[in-house]
Order: C-alpha cells, then sequence, then structure tokens
DNA sequence: ATATACCTTGAAGTTTACTCTAAGTCAATA
DNA sequence: TATTGACTTAGAGTAAACTTCAAGGTATAT
C-alpha cells in the first residue's frame, strides 16, 4: 500500500490532482486508512499507469473515466476496451502524423529564415 | 483580398475564432472595408498559416501573439524568431517522441486484451 | 423598399483540467 | 503534551481557448 505522497512521487501527479482524479471516477474506490488517509494499492497504481498513458496521448479526463468504468466490469468488457483503445490508437498516430506535417513546415520556414538571416547579416557587415 | 467567409473556409477556424486571435493579437491591424468589414490580405493568409503551424504543434496562443509581434518588428528580430523557432522544433520533437514511448505502452495493452480476449470467448463457447 | 443573411462590437458564458482555500483531523516528534 | 506537518473534505478560483449573446450596421435579392 502507498500514501497519496509516494504516488506523486511514483507518477509525477500532484496530491490534488490525485484527488480530483478520484472526484471525477477515473480511480474512484481508492481505500482509506482508520484514520481515513488514502492508501494506493499495486492495482490501483496499474490504474494509474494506465490513465497516464492515456492521458499523455490526449484523451479528455472524462474518456479515460469511461474507460476505467468498462475496466471495472470485468471480462465481459474486454472487446469493447479493445475497441476503444485501437480506435484511439489511431485517432492518436494521425495525430501524431498531422503534427509531424506542421512540424516540417516549421522546419521549412526555420531554414528560410537561417538563409534570410545570413544574407541580413552580410549586407549590415558591407 | 478574402471575407471572414473566404478565410473561415480555408483555414478551417471560426469566423469567431478569427475575431478572437485578432483581439488577442495573433494578426492584429486586419484591414477593413468600406463598410466596416474585415478583409484578409494574402499576407495575412500567410501568416494564419503560420499561426496554425504554431498551434497544431502545441504552441500557445500567448507564444504566438509574441512570435507574430517579433515578425511584425522585422529584419532586426530574424536572429531571435529563429532561435525561437528552433527551440519550439525541438520541444515538439521531445514531445512527439514521449507521445511514442505512452503509445507503445497503448499497443501492448490493446495486445494484452485482444489475447484474454480470445481466451475468455474460447472459455465461454465450451 | 424590405426581408434576409451576414457582418460588426463588447461583454458574458462555457469547457477542461486543474489549483487553491478554509476548516478541521491525524500522526509523529521534542 | 504540545506542536508541527501532512492529511481530509467541500467548495471556490484560475487559465486557456474558445463560444455565445445582444444590439445593431451592411449587402443583396425580390
Amino acid at each position: 500500500m502507498y500514501t497519496i505522497h509516494e504516488v506523486c512521487e511514483r507518477t509525477g501527479l500532484t496530491a490534488h490532482t490525485l484527488r480530483y482524479y478520484e472526484k471525477e471516477k477515473l480511480l474512484p474506490n481508492v481505500s482509506r486508512s482508520a484514520g481515513g488517509f488514502r492508501q494506493y494499492s499495486d492495482e490501483d497504481m496499474e490504474s494509474l499507469a494506465m490513465i497516464c498513458c492515456l492521458k499523455n496521448t490526449g484523451m479528455s479526463l472524462q474518456d479515460i473515466a469511461r474507460f476505467m468504468e468498462l475496466a471495472r466490469e470485468g471480462d465481459q468488457t474486454l472487446r469493447e476496451r479493445c475497441e476503444l483503445l485501437e480506435r484511439h490508437r489511431e485517432a492518436v498516430l494521425a495525430r501524431m502524423e498531422e503534427m509531424q506535417r506542421y512540424l516540417d513546415k516549421v522546419t521549412c520556414k526555420v531554414d528560410y529564415f537561417t538563409e534570410k538571416l545570413r544574407e541580413f547579416e552580410e549586407n549590415r557587415s558591407k
């Protein structure tokens, strides 16, 4: 079992964010100690790893919450989760390709600016 | 010269968003017709292309506004803009690599779920 | 000429994802 | 035992990027 502080260190999320995610049903049902403090299990840590994967590939918290709900429903939602993840994967790939295309344009601009700068400094030194 | 409607079609931005970007100094100084309607020049269109590149690679509107301000100041800001774009480029590449790593984990999960689903359906058919 | 559709402005409202505050509880240490 | 620091909650506040609204002006087709 991990304290909220330990989970912060492992996930990079703040305690505020962890409590927020709990409220938003991304990871509800975190158990409490006798004193009412959060205790995260290894299973919770795995769920958090998944949550971070989905979040860092651009899924909204709402969609993550729905995915985690399906996960809690067990094996009968395996197909649905599989399809959902596959669709997400394709959307992310498309997004990355789009980003690459825009980045290529930025790279062109950098090259163009570099050349223009060279000319500009040459003129100035004359 | 293009009307706001034409610019929407070409850029995929809404008229609301174009007016918002003007207010936020991403592209101020758009000229007006006699009746007060916006008229976008070819130069404005080029600026908008740059704005979209930066936005779609994840730059904040605030940072874009600063970049566009430098652009309006002319050639003496070439070096600064060059460096700024280069830094942005590297940040985007790092972000894309990070995304790729998270996506690889998602792919692993999809494979794992697919296998688990196969087993599950096999058991059910028995 | 008038109806309709589109444009203008400033300002208020929305969504997402936090982030902070206040008031109080719990745990560990001097 | 007292104090320090971390934890709890509900709820308010924030920042970014739109998005909508209200009130009015403009352009054009009938």
